[in-house]
DNA sequence: CATCTAGTTTCACTCAATGAAACTTAGATT
DNA sequence: AATCTAAGTTTCATTGAGTGAAACTAGATG
């Protein structure tokens, strides 16, 4: 029966799952994009037939994960993922935890400070403050990154579990124009620092500092950013720094359940 | 198993639904009440087949809505919640607009503020700064309350439109042991003074002092509640602290959007 | 080793999810 | 007003996706 035609419709990858719950996650996700839409935008999005969608969304809303503006009909995000991500948090959340020494870090150097976490092969800015300089970066909450580019995310990548550093790297989800042996070398510098440093990697004109949190059991749990225009990160002050943005996450990190 | 007469299944009103993601949403809100689960206990608490549950928990998981402890294996919410939350909050959510201006009651008063939304038949606490006496209420974000008790579900009911707050009296919805009466009165007297109160409504030795919070365009947007043990809310002090609660909640709606 | 309990996979049956099409608005355009 | 167009809603026949019983595996516990 497995050897009947397999028709491998894009979501199709050994995993036994259900097409209908797949296709309301993706609705849902539709809204990590956009703040509010209509429905007939999201059928065109997901690529599924308005009745479909309909039914979907009608259940979404009973449920309490979306509700409808009630002038401009408009789906949005309901209270129900407000109240799930709240119970998320109850427990040792990093985003939670490190927000006062984060403010602490931004107040000695005056530069936004970020912190990310790897998930699959993006992370994610999980909290932020900002600098109150004229000039400065402005970083939102929440808003997924490529793993491939910036200080945090060689971090992240340098001080994962060894295995999964390396097949991240080795096979050939390393995009193209990037010199596997010349990154790995990077990686090691990194370990041996303790911190990576990014010039206008991502975004031009901005540079940053990251460093690892470690949590009580010796697992990465983010990454520290230090970000802000690449004028104001000159070799020295990056030294500086660096300093103490390793230590910041050393103690943020001693605050972190393993 | 499903006895003809008694069939109600919680989800028979009118609507089509799609059943599959209704009891995959389900699934997600077993984690309001526990942070982490194992399968089982999953299956039980929605009343379904563990292969049914397998099946969705793997959805669940391969779009990132859960994961599960590599260790335990059980299953706790996963970063997709967090990212859309995240989203939700970016424009204008009073959780994070409020803050500042709630931090500020704490401060002048001492005592626990928390901030409320109501959502459908019930109410949750959005944001909360906690007191930081020796002896204070605990208030923890996130949590789902019913709206029949304490100071701030009077705020939510008295101040709503007026349609809804008939509707929500008026019919059977009302729980056993009110008087419909002496609770409108109660409603009435509400509105003229701009704030409710409440003492040991919902739990003994708590009481509280609430007002309504009204967005720019003068909808009810939330209710502010200053809460504490009640043997510091005197009639005296209640008058005091009522007219500051009344200010806050005044100067946190002229940051609310329309 | 036998005996649990928790999780995973298989498979035949069938009911629930689907999409085309019809219908209902609501807003523009004439 | 009459007519068009776009967005949302409902209906319904078809069928394959989702289901649950049961078999199976893996770990614990006695």
């Amino acid at each position: 029966m497995d050897q009947s035609s397999r028709v491998a419709k894009a979501s199709e990858d050994g995993k036994s799952n259900v097409r209908a719950v797949e296709r309301a996650l993706d609705i849902l996700l539709c809204f990590t994009t956009d703040s509010d839409l209509p429905m007939t935008e999201i059928a065109e999005k997901v690529g599924l037939h308005k009745s479909t969608v309909h039914r979907m969304l009608a259940t979404l809303e009973d449920r309490g994960f979306l509700e409808r503006d009630r002038s401009s009909e408009r789906y949005r995000l309901g209270m129900r993922i407000w109240e799930l991500s709240a119970h998320r948090s109850r427990s040792g959340d990093p985003a939670v935890i490190c927000l006062p020494e984060m403010e602490k870090l931004r107040d000695t150097l005056g530069e936004t400070v970020s912190l990310y976490v790897r998930d699959g092969s993006e992370r994610i800015r999980i909290q932020a403050v900002q600098s109150n300089q004229a000039i400065r970066r402005v970083a939102p909450v929440g808003v997924r990154l490529p793993l491939y580019v910036g200080a945090s995310s060689k971090v992240l990548i340098a001080f994962a579990e060894p295995s999964l550093a390396e097949q991240m790297m080795s096979s050939e989800s390393l995009p193209p124009g990037i010199d596997p042996q010349g990154f790995r070398d990077q990686l090691d510098e990194i370990r041996r620092n303790g911190y990576a440093t990014s010039l206008e990697e991502r975004e031009p004109g901005a540079a940053a500092v990251s460093a690892p949190v470690f949590d009580l059991s010796g697992r990465l749990a983010a990454a520290l950013s230090v970000s802000g225009p690449a004028g104001r990160f000159t070799p020295d002050i990056i030294r500086e720094q660096s300093a103490l943005v390793i230590q910041s996450a050393t103690r943020m990190g001693s605050m972190l359940p393993g």
